[in-house]
Formats: structure tokens, sequence, C-alpha cells
DNA sequence: AGGCTGCCGTTTACACCGTAAATCGCCGGG
DNA sequence: CCCGGCGATTTACGGTGTAAACGGCAGCCT
């Protein structure tokens, strides 16, 4: 049904509406010198897409941001806590982001479109965050599946019983909803950080001599061309809308389906 | 309608077939001495299990066998490479659990069935082990979703071929598949992790004083009893019946459901 | 037997990590 | 003028992964 803007590929490499974080915190013409909590987390997320998670050291951020590495303990409390942040930072940049509305006044579907979009840009983004996101426990453990934002996940449930969702399904949609985002975009960019990105492998010969015998495994082989193509926006969309048809079912029959007897 | 904590779900603490891991390494009676690869794995999964994975250091898994930590490294070449052991080790899980087939000789929806089981089965059993799986980076890099066992996806086509899919929808299947799974049991690992283990939370009181300021999420607040509901076992049903209904779905019409033509 | 040779585990050593504590330079207000 | 405090540095410590040298013990060959 929904319509959202096809054609091309969607949402690889954009800032498109920046935001950067939020807040004001000094004047905008002050930019260098100060240390400052957002500019360290800033700089954590840099360090970590250009060079890895396990690269990121207290003393080498530090160094990132020409000072001690003991000078930012001044702004967080340990390295944990950073990576915290780095992951609240992160998923701050939705707000940002115009394309994504708080609230449904297109319909819910429209909202969930987009949600599930903006995600995915700021995963894409950042491919070597995003595995944080999804692993660190969260900080309202009690909320089933974290999405890690309250905000969001309030701003998730009003816009589906704005729309006429029963609380119950409302939450079931939740959890359905982000077990699904969760997944595909953790396996999608799982598989894109292999694409480019090494742990160089420090081997002499770098074509040739395949890793494994593959011999025992003739259909994988078969297939390969198959198993290597990178058709993970389609994937996606394609599974979102499965989704979303689901939900609508859910919505209409004001309870969760039994059985799938997907006759759309 | 299901009772607040049910009694029915299949996949929780029984190694049932056992399964524990596999092979007898040494005599049984032999206790103490010989090191070996199986037996260093073995301890620190047990190990990750008890404390959690950063608690594992190569020092601490070599006093708990009752070595120097070098010790190790005649069987292991490092720490990064002994974590690859060990998800490689708790998946390699499946091939002794009773109830999961390597073929399809039960039709393909039996298959994947006991195999969803088996490997969420294996999850709850480590629970601490398995965001490692989800995130470790694969041994085939090129197998588009990896499910980091070529035996596995070997098996998985196979059956998926044999049982009439097109190659492109085994694939597509594959895919959908892995994605399921992945997002749904990370999230239900790392909601179950919560519940129990810490890092131990340092303050005082235990209840009371809650974290943060829920005040302004009224509809997170109002639906907490819904929200920390725990029906994963339900979910996980409904979401894989529902992934086989469309699996079926695309079975039939031969073809995975592609609107307009590829044209590139 | 004696000696040689591998294997296996220990010892030692080093660079680097996170972070507690003391220290220092600097700056604006009495 | 002092001076109190803030923000950054210096120093220090225990812990980490791992390279390299070392030790002892088993089994083989002559």
């Amino acid at each position: 049904m929904t319509e959202p803007d096809e054609g091309a590929d969607p949402d690889s490499p954009e800032g498109r509406g920046g935001a950067a974080s939020v807040m004001p915190a000094a004047a905008p013409g002050s930019g260098r010198a100060g240390l400052d909590r957002r500019r360290i987390l800033g700089a954590a997320i840099e360090f970590i897409d250009r060079d890895g998670l396990n690269a990121l050291t207290m003393r080498r951020l530090g160094a990132h941001l020409g000072v001690e590495a003991m000078a930012l303990y001044r702004y967080v409390p340990g390295r944990e806590q950073l990576l915290d942040g780095v992951v609240e930072s992160v998923i701050d940049e939705l707000y940002g982001d115009p394309d994504v509305h708080l609230s449904a006044s297109h319909g819910w579907q429209d909202y969930l479109q987009r949600l599930a979009h903006g995600v995915r840009r700021i995963a894409l983004a950042h491919p070597e965050v995003f595995p944080l996101v999804a692993t660190r426990p969260p900080a309202a453990p009690w909320v089933r599946p974290p999405l890690r934002s309250l905000r969001w996940v309030e701003s998730f449930l009003d816009a589906l019983i704005d729309s006429g969702f029963s609380e119950e399904s409302a939450v079931a949609a939740y959890r359905a909803y982000s077990s699904f985002l969760l997944g595909h975009l953790l396996l999608e960019v799982s598989q894109k950080g292999v694409k480019i990105s090494p742990d160089d492998q420090p081997e002499g010969v770098p074509a040739a001599a395949e890793s494994t015998d593959l011999s025992a495994y003739p259909t994988v082989v078969r297939l390969e061309p198959l198993l290597s193509l990178d058709e993970s926006a389609a994937e996606f969309e394609e599974a979102l809308e499965n989704l979303l048809g689901r939900l609508e079912i859910v919505l209409r029959e004001g309870r969760t389906p039994r059985r799938a007897d997907p006759r759309t």
C-alpha cells in the first residue's frame, strides 16, 4: 500500500539533515579550543567509524582531541559510560533527521517506514558503532525490547495507539518491529563491514590461496554468486513491507493473529 | 490469555538430548592433566556463561584450567581467535542436538522449525556468548549473511532446494531466516541477561529510587506491565510461523516477489 | 646407558590499557 | 595583590595480551 520514496537507493551516505547532535552548548562561533562532552562523544564516534571499536582507547581518543587521556574523565565517568554516550549520541541523530517524524501525522505506516529508514541510515553511516547499539545493555531494562531511547519508545507507542492500535497490539508491534530492525541491520552492517574493512590481512600474497577447503560444500560454492549478491536494500524494503502488512492485519482484527494466512 | 509465567517454553534449560559439548576428549577418568584445545574452548564457554565476556582473560582462563596464561597460546593463536573458537564451538552444539536434523527428511518446514529451536536453545543456554556469535565477523565473508558455519549453510540450502525451492528463493529464504533468527534471539537474550545478571548495581537500596525521570513518558509508564511481560517464546513461535508462511508463498509462486525488472 | 630432540608449560619482559591521585598553569574576583 | 578553583597534565599502579627465552620431562636412536 504505502508507496514510500521508491526508486533508486535510499539510505546510504547522507548525513542529510545533518543532526550533529543537539543542544546549543556554547556559542556557535567558538570552535576549537574548549573540551566538551559533546565534542568528546563526536570525536569518539568519528574515531570508531574510522578505526574500529577496539582501536578506541582513552589515550588515543585524547590524542585525537589534542589532549591527554585523563582530561576526558572530567566529562565522562569512564570508558564504559563513554560508549553508552556514543550509543545515545548516535541514536540522537534521529532527531535531526527531517525525514523522520515523532508523531504519525501521515499515518502509522508512514511513521514506521520513516523511522525504519532513519535507523537504517544511521546504521549504514556508522557500521562500526551499530553493533554497539545492538549489544549494549539498555538504560531502562524493564522495557522488554529496548530501543534504547525512551523518547522513541514513547513516540512509537503513542503513534500506534493514536492510529487505533490497542495497547496490547501496540506493544506487540513494538516488539516485532524492533526485533526486525535489529536483526536486519545488524546483519547488513556486519556484511558491509567485511566488504571493505580489514583488520588488514597481514599475509603476503593478497589474492589466491582461498581460505578454507570449500569442496565439502558444493551447494555453497555453486550458489556463491547469488550468496554474495548484495540486495540488502530491496530485502529490507520487502521485509519491512511484509511487517507492515502483518501489523495492518493485527490492527483490523484488533488482536494478534493466531496463524499466518496471508491472503492479502 | 497465557498465564503470567507460563511453563511451556520448550527451549529453556535443557540440554535435553544433551549436546553438552561433544566428544569424549581424553579418558573420562582423567580429570586434570592434559591441556587440549577443546578443553580450553569448553572452559572458556563455561567461564563466559558464569562471569560474563569481559571477565574472560587469558590469565584467568589459564588459572581456571590450573595453568599459566601462556600455556593457552600453544593451542590458540590469541585471544581473538579464542573467541572465534568459542563461537564455533557453541554452534557445533547443534550437531549434538538430536532434535535438529541436517536434512529435511520430514519436509522443509519441519527442518527450519527444528533448526530455529535448536539455535534458540543454544542462545538461551549461553546468553553471554550469543552476542558474540551475532557480532563476530564470519569465517567465510562472502556468504552474504553468515550463519557462521558453512556446513549449516550448505545443509540449509540443500534442504530447501531439495524441497522444491529455486536457487534464488533458497538464498532469499536463507537471508530472511537468518536475519529473523539473529534479531529475535539477540533481543531475547539481551533482555534475559538484564533480568538476572547485573554488572551488579552497586547502590545500596535495591528497590525504590527509580532511575530516570519517567514523567515525560506517560505511555511507557502506563504500559509498563505490558512492556515488561515476557512472552518471548510465544512471539518467537508466531514470528517463525509467519516466516514459514511467507516462504511457502514464495515456494508456490516459484519466485521471490519482486515487482519490476532489475534492469541493471 | 647416554644423549638428543620435541613437546608443553613456565618465567620473564614489554608495551599498552583504564583510571586514582597528586600536581600544575592560569584566570577572574576579592 | 593574593587566591581559590577549574581544566588539563603528570605520575603511578595494577592488569592485559603476547613475544621470547627458558625449563623439564618423555621417548627415541645409536
